[in-house]
DNA sequence: CGTAGCCTTGACCGCCCTCAAATTATGTGG
DNA sequence: CCACATAATTTGAGGGCGGTCAAGGCTACG
């Protein structure tokens, strides 16, 4: 269930008690449907509420001059998406859906409830926050450096990382119910140009993007083409130190057990 | 001071009790000096500490194939670089200076005591990385949507707002100890067409930047040129809800007194 | 079967890159 | 204070990646 891949998420950085997982889950207990191409939150608006989405897709994004639009987020089954509701107060970029999408809201008050009441879960979160920001750097090196081929690669390469986390992959293929035109808005490509290089990926025998439908073909090459290097990402087990919870002796699965307080 | 400017910040998000103000600036009392275009953090380290900058310029950045870099953000005095040291174990991009940098350095497990035993300051610290990711999304924007002299502005817009919020600007100048080349880092753009770039905003009566001194002629057309909304830098003083400290009632400076848990 | 949205293809153009060299700061030792 | 070396800025010429505009072909769905 997607609830618990997001909560092992948070575990990847500090084990939550049977009592925190449990609050957890029943904050997100109440499911809603969008359908595509709706306004999650508004610019500007004040955040009442973060949301987990439990399927479909949808997008952080900034709205330019002359109707163009610039995404800088993929949010997927799994994703938090506003962790900053409990934090700042008025957020500064809108998120949308791009394909029908369910979510469970939590509200402001809970979230806070939550993290004020127990510090290894706004840590957690806090830890979250970073690996959002680590990942729009990443975006930033994407957009700013690489050329349209190496960039679209790349996306698909962190797409395909992320889904295979929450286990929507199948093989070497995964769904990205999103068109084109998306694409292009998070490459900041047009989408004629990310048709081309869509065909160029599939000429090379990268990958196929087709019907809402991505293959890889070469896993290794599209990494290689988008200079691809998923540690930013953090999905994976440890490097991580275990955090031992204040006033409890490190859980047994510490085989590193720190000196210093962390 | 500094140290002092940036205790501030955080107090944009929540109050500091002295005790908590004091802890911090223990912690930031013994200064280090670096020379300009040296490492401070190396992509994979294990950050052992965070680092207040005192003075002097320093860059997040990341090198790519080809010897071309991609700076993802600037790091200017009263900048905290790099909380995620306390949270996250090893780093994915490297910090270096751009000018002679005097540093204050915060152990890790200072940071993590601090943060562990306040959630108030654990919170602070979250909403800065917080504004952190905004503006790293805004960076996102400017490389991917803006052309070379919208850039440019973006980027002096930016730089001037948080130069002026620690004090750092004289009327309507600063000092930007930087070369064009480390613009075009930041920007994606080549060292020749920032140059370009630069004589066109001196031309448009915009801006100028010589000798590492920029000179803004006309704020609010610079602002429009690059299509500059300062909410994201979270400068200001409130929109922001006070956080009510558990245990302990609102400090007496709450003239908004939220209901709910935030 | 028709319509709307999405994808595909072609022609042309401009922003910005690259390469190269000249000119001007910055700094160092004599 | 000058000679020299190094780094930074400025200027020029030419080319390519990706944008824009426009039309035609699919697909999906009612």
């Amino acid at each position: 269930m997607i609830v618990d891949a997001f909560i092992q998420r948070l575990e990847r950085f500090a084990a939550l008690t049977p009592d925190e997982r449990r609050s957890l889950r029943n904050a997100c207990a109440t499911a809603r449907s969008l359908p595509a191409r709706s306004e999650l939150l508004r610019e500007g608006d004040r955040a009442e509420s973060a949301h987990l989405i439990l399927s479909g897709f949808a997008c952080r994004y900034t709205m330019l001059p002359g109707r163009r639009r610039q995404i800088t987020a993929y949010l997927i089954p799994g994703d938090l998406c506003d962790v900053r509701a409990s934090v700042l107060d008025g957020i500064d970029q809108a998120v949308g859906t791009l394909s029908p999408v369910e979510l469970a809201s939590i509200p402001r008050e809970t979230l806070s409830w939550l993290t004020e009441r127990t510090p290894t879960l706004m840590r957690a979160m806090w830890w979250y926050t970073l690996v959002e920001e680590a990942t729009a750097r990443e975006w930033i090196l994407n957009v700013g450096h690489r050329t349209a081929l190496a960039r679209t690669a790349h996306l698909f390469c962190e797409l395909f990382a992320r889904l295979h986390a929450v286990g929507l992959t199948h093989q070497n293929a995964c769904e990205l119910p999103v068109t084109q035109a998306d694409l292009a808005d998070a490459l900041a490509l047009s989408p004629v140009h990310v048709n081309r290089t869509l065909m160029k990926l599939r000429a090379l025998k990268l990958a196929t993007f087709r019907h809402q439908h991505l293959t890889i073909h070469d896993l290794a090459g599209l990494q290689e083409a988008g200079g691809f290097r998923p540690g930013y990402l953090r999905l994976t087990a440890p490097p991580f130190a275990d955090v031992p919870r204040p006033g409890t002796t490190p859980a047994g699965r510490g085989d590193r057990v720190e000196t210093s307080m962390m």
